[in-house]
DNA sequence: CTAAAAAATTTGGGTTACCAAATAAATTTT
DNA sequence: AAAATTTATTTGGTAACCCAAATTTTTTAG
């Protein structure tokens, strides 16, 4: 037995849980290998590995699939790494887009038990400070009903939930905005000129392009 | 580089830390090999890495020594294990006797930074849930005033700090006698026979042998 | 001081997760 | 369909951490 748990297997299960996720079309070697910024001859040699576990099946057309019972564990992984995220964000002030290099360790830390006692103790979050959904003990996941805050409607009140574009540079551009996930807006005008948005964020108003605006996903706050 | 960070380094230098302290006598290979449930070989292996990276000393009589540096790291694992057995426990309801192991994972996740956000979030705390002292983030304990309850003074309130025996057998003992850190408690007699002790524990009075008062470390109340 | 015991060290292996480069197989282009 | 490209797979190798068993060195006892 390892002397590390079975980091490397969650790993795998997990980006193969978000592949699956992500892209339609099936997930092959060469895709979890790059997704993994692993070798294919690494990837292989490991999938195979969770094959014999009965974590994930090869296909005939050598596409790489998960098991319900490595869907499960894929899914448990996530699920930590997401409540983690929320304590960083909530109890030990991180900002949002901090968080994800720890969020990464500590996803493989424990028990079942532990991340269950946190989740209690975080009052129950059903999505990150990302605004990902975080998977319930049974592997169910609340329906994240954003949009695309270039369709929303003008002059309503939205909450922003997540952002289509993590890159850093991004993330940082609407930092300075101080717009992260939570933050109440409302457009109070497009411009039909190049499409970009006039926005009311806290009392203030700012201008946004078309495409920052297609990037940030929002939700009606009731 | 390791893709796990340093968690072999940490134990080696967490392990010859505590042996450091515990034992007035030097620390030779064999103890350290024993002490970690380790061949001997392994542990000269390692010892040998250790020293080349300049956190160890290996002595001319053959003993292992902690240089500054590897003293300074010794001393944040067992802060970060201290403070997220105390987050364990006072976040997320474990019984102290509970959260060693997972304390052992948890001291290898992450940043120096996060570990100072748990400690201000936790309020600073001196002490971990088994009464032993957390270094502060510049190495410095705070000093544990407590004497053996087979020391204590007869009649005088005393509050529980910590055991000097942690065996699991002892532990669970303690906890059907519902004896555990923070426990107020006084003795009301000592047998001359045996020595054993009678104490007054949260109203009830309950027996126990002079040897396992030897193991239960106390503090007057004030 | 010498024999026995203990500790340190060496030697030869084992496993896991990884990689680069070569080869084989499948897919796409033309 | 043949050529070119992409993907899958095999082969040979590395580094880290570990072990058992043999050997050497040191310590301890007689």
């Amino acid at each position: 037995m390892s002397h590390f748990g079975h980091q490397f297997e969650e790993n795998y299960l997990k980006e193969l849980y978000k592949l699956s996720q992500k892209d339609v079309k099936k997930v092959n070697n060469t895709a979890l290998a790059k997704a993994m910024a692993l070798n294919p001859a690494t990837v292989l040699e490991m999938v195979r590995k969770l094959s014999e576990k009965g974590l994930v099946e090869l296909l005939s057309d050598k596409s790489i699939q998960l098991t319900e019972q490595g869907k499960k564990k894929g899914l448990l992984i996530i699920r930590k790494h997401r409540l983690w995220e929320v304590f960083l964000v909530s109890k030990l002030k991180y900002r949002w887009s901090e968080v994800h290099d720890l969020a990464e360790q500590l996803e493989h830390v424990g028990s079942e038990d532990l991340i269950n006692r946190l989740e209690e103790f975080l009052g129950y979050p059903a999505f990150d400070p990302h605004g990902d959904p975080i998977p319930d003990r049974n592997g169910k996941l609340k329906k994240n009903t954003a949009i695309a805050l270039s369709k929303a409607l003008k002059n309503k009140n939205y909450q922003v939930v997540s952002f289509a574009d993590t890159a850093d540079s991004f993330l940082d551009y609407l930092s300075k905005l101080q717009i992260e996930p939570g933050t109440k807006l409302k457009i109070t005008d497009q411009l039909e000129y190049d499409g970009s948005f006039s926005l009311t964020v806290q009392k203030s108003i700012i201008q946004i392009s078309e495409k920052v605006a297609s990037n940030i996903l929002v939700q009606p706050v009731i």
